[in-house]
DNA sequence: CACATTCAATTGAAGTTTCAACAACTAGAG
DNA sequence: CTCTAGTTGTTGAAACTTCAATTGAATGTG
């Protein structure tokens, strides 16, 4: 038995369900060795890479990699402020999730939330001056590390292709692309 | 500012350490907009990925992925043991987590923890008939879900260029290999 | 043989994430 | 206007992971 099946007596699972968009009953088709090989390199990528993000930013910026992305993502924007809701789905976040990270950096002071006028169920979570400053801090050290482990072990060409698979796994995994930020250009913001 | 920096005036980040492999005061090389997109992409598969894996496994065979790792890596031994610091490296778990897991996996009946005859200071974790079984009604639906949210989504020369671009990651990522599984090829216990 | 050092694994506490329940508000139907 | 249903966000508890400290065993040194 592999990580990702062999084997298996035609016993079918009780009580399983079916993912997404897989017929009921549909014949069970393993992976082959290359598929195999490619689904390990991923989760081991996947089970990797965070944990090194997480520990650089801790140790240099004070920050986990969740609460980089939530000042990066209010970084971007014009008046450096998003509704709590825009914000969990572009950080990937449950609602509660962002809430709780939300009170810890607000008691940190690097952001203020505050009721949005238009919507009264809505809260605008705002930057801050140190929040801002924050980040300042934190991304060049980020930045070295993303290119230290990623984008320098690649070349264009595999990086192209990288982006390519990753994006067309994104359909699938996240079809209506609700982490996928505004911005595929950099803004006015940067120089 | 962009979750992958740009931007930032000169000002120098205090205590920001340098990553691994970086020269002390190398200039700062920000990411153009392909090395961005590459880099988001895979860290919102990262996001989103792990998650359905974890509520595939929880609905249809209440275990979550770092669960039916330790089964799976268990299964693939032909005594169905390993010792415990081997296993936290396979399944890429702290000893500490892996301690966690395997007392309540233990609880359940799925595996047991014997002292190793050979040298005293180690632990083995055997796999139990009951977690091979619970493993075996596992994988069918596991591996349904991969298929459906990764494999199936890349034609084989897309997946060939994925697991090469991940396998140079993890180069840098996992230098020593330590989570890279000894088989490469399915042992016998498959049929 | 003592002794210090290293290694394997566990433990409990602290920190983080998820889950289910809830409160506040908006919007639509009658 | 009122009632209901849906949306937004928060909360506390449970579950999980990490972290630091600890135990017990092996290894190496004098």
């Amino acid at each position: 038995m592999t990580l990702i099946g062999e084997d298996v007596d035609g016993a079918d699972v009780d009580g399983a369900d079916a993912p997404p968009s897989m017929e009921r009953d549909a014949p069970q088709r393993w992976l082959d060795t290359d598929e195999r090989e490619a689904w390990l390199s991923l989760i081991r990528v996947i089970a990797k890479l965070p944990p090194l993000l997480d520990s650089q930013l801790q140790r240099s910026a004070g920050l986990n990699f969740f609460e980089y992305t939530i000042l990066a993502m209010l970084s971007e924007q014009a008046d450096r402020a998003l509704r709590m809701s825009r914000l969990a789905a572009l950080t990937n976040a449950s609602p509660s999730r962002l809430s709780h990270a939300a009170r810890h950096l607000e008691a940190r002071g690097l952001l203020v939330r505050e009721g949005d006028l238009v919507d009264g169920r809505c809260i605008r979570a705002v930057l801050t001056d140190a929040g801002w400053q924050a980040l300042v801090a934190a991304v060049p050290g980020h930045v070295a590390t993303v290119r230290d482990l990623v984008i320098d072990a690649l070349d264009p060409g595999r990086l192209a292709s990288l982006r390519t698979a990753n994006e067309q796994i994104l359909l699938r995994v996240d079809p209506d692309q609700q982490t996928r930020p505004a911005w595929s250009v950099a803004p006015e913001v940067f120089r």
